[in-house]
DNA sequence: TTTTTGCTACCACTATTTAGGTAGTCTTTG
DNA sequence: CAAAGACTACCTAAATAGTGGTAGCAAAAA
């Protein structure tokens, strides 16, 4: 039972040299092949209809789009697709959202080679695989339920600059609401005032800068 | 006149994906050799006087301590030394202190594998090479002298929530003085408020969150 | 259908921030 | 040594932000 076919891999990414790193790695591996890279969104939808692939290594950060939409693009035409997110940092958003979106795992770029390759062949096997750091984040937030689309909007024009009456005028609401919504998105963050909810939001991958 | 010896590269960076693909890249050039790898800033010196590479790559952010701090380090050790920053993303008051600090190059990490190698082998002839658009950075934000210690300092307080009267409760200084501080740096960020400034001052890579 | 959630809006009041100016001390620079 | 920059401090006044409570409406969920 040893000659099983080789895990088929297709890796996403728009840096290069980190690309040719996982490339490297994945074929040294005797049970895996990377059959496939791209470095856009676009490219990464189309090239997992021609390859299939197995697993696929999908960044979270690509120029053309975010990779929680090629997640759900190409998880809408195949469901089955087995999809692990790659980035650099920890915003537990993303990672939520990613895990909502049906990722089946979930890996910061500056861990071991060998932590790759365990949760490709994990996944592979239909497991899930999230480490214990990323994991822990993620029940710390559970309890505060995540911003509103419109509070998410709001704290984007408080990041900025924008007073609440300027937000007002450009969200075509009073400045009466604006302040509601700021209460409740401090009470929600646990910020003190506006300027800690920006950098708490920002932490946590809810806007970016 | 072509066997020179090998451009000896050595490569600082945490991201062991990162490592494996310059190590890959750099490897398979006629002209040059992978001579050692580090991770962190305290290895990254000591291997330095090991292997004394012709150019070295060297992170920005290392988990131990500052890319730049590393640079300095090695450089008043031995300021003949040829070092090219890589990073992720661009900060650039991070930019300009590491070519003050007398790094040769600097390179975005999503840039294609030619424009390492042609760093690489420009930096090891002597010359000095930062991409354009980090050029152009730079010269847009030379007006705006950078910011004091000090008002740094506040900044970082005011990024954390903190109400001008507790920001002088803990540097020690009247409350008057904090809003003079926050003043100057609204000013010097060109900043409508405190938010904007703690934004910007993220964006321009003078605080982290 | 009743309840909940999200978005909207207003009022009153307090707290905080921002703008303007003046000025002393110390250190670094020319 | 004079000049410049950095840090400190105080004053006044206006503008903005934050707190707390009430409430209507529509859509979604129970």
């Amino acid at each position: 039972m040893s000659n099983k076919q080789p895990i088929r891999v297709f890796s996403v990414d728009d840096h290069p040299l980190l690309r040719e790193g996982i490339a490297t790695l994945v074929n040294n591996q005797p049970d895996m092949t990377l059959v496939g890279e791209a470095s856009t969104g676009a490219e990464a939808t189309q090239q997992f209809r021609q390859y299939a692939p197995d697993v696929t290594l999908l960044d979270l950060r690509l120029p053309d789009m975010s990779g929680i939409d090629v997640l759900i693009a190409i998880r809408s035409e195949f469901p089955q697709a087995r999809i692990v997110m790659l980035t650099t940092f920890e915003g537990d958003v993303e990672v939520q959202r990613a895990l909502q979106a049906g990722a089946r795992g979930y890996l910061l770029k500056n861990m071991p080679p060998s932590e790759l390759l365990d949760v490709i062949r994990q996944v592979h096997a239909g497991k899930k695989r999230i480490p214990p750091e990323i994991a822990s984040q993620l029940l710390e937030h559970m309890s505060d339920e995540g911003l509103t689309e419109r509070e998410v909007e709001v704290l984007r024009e408080v990041a900025d600059g924008n007073r609440n009456r300027e937000i007002a005028e450009r969200l075509f609401i009073s400045e009466e609401t604006v302040k509601v919504h700021i209460k409740h998105i401090m009470e929600k963050l646990g910020a003190a005032d506006r300027t800690q909810a920006v950098a708490i939001g920002v932490r946590r991958g809810i806007i970016q800068l």
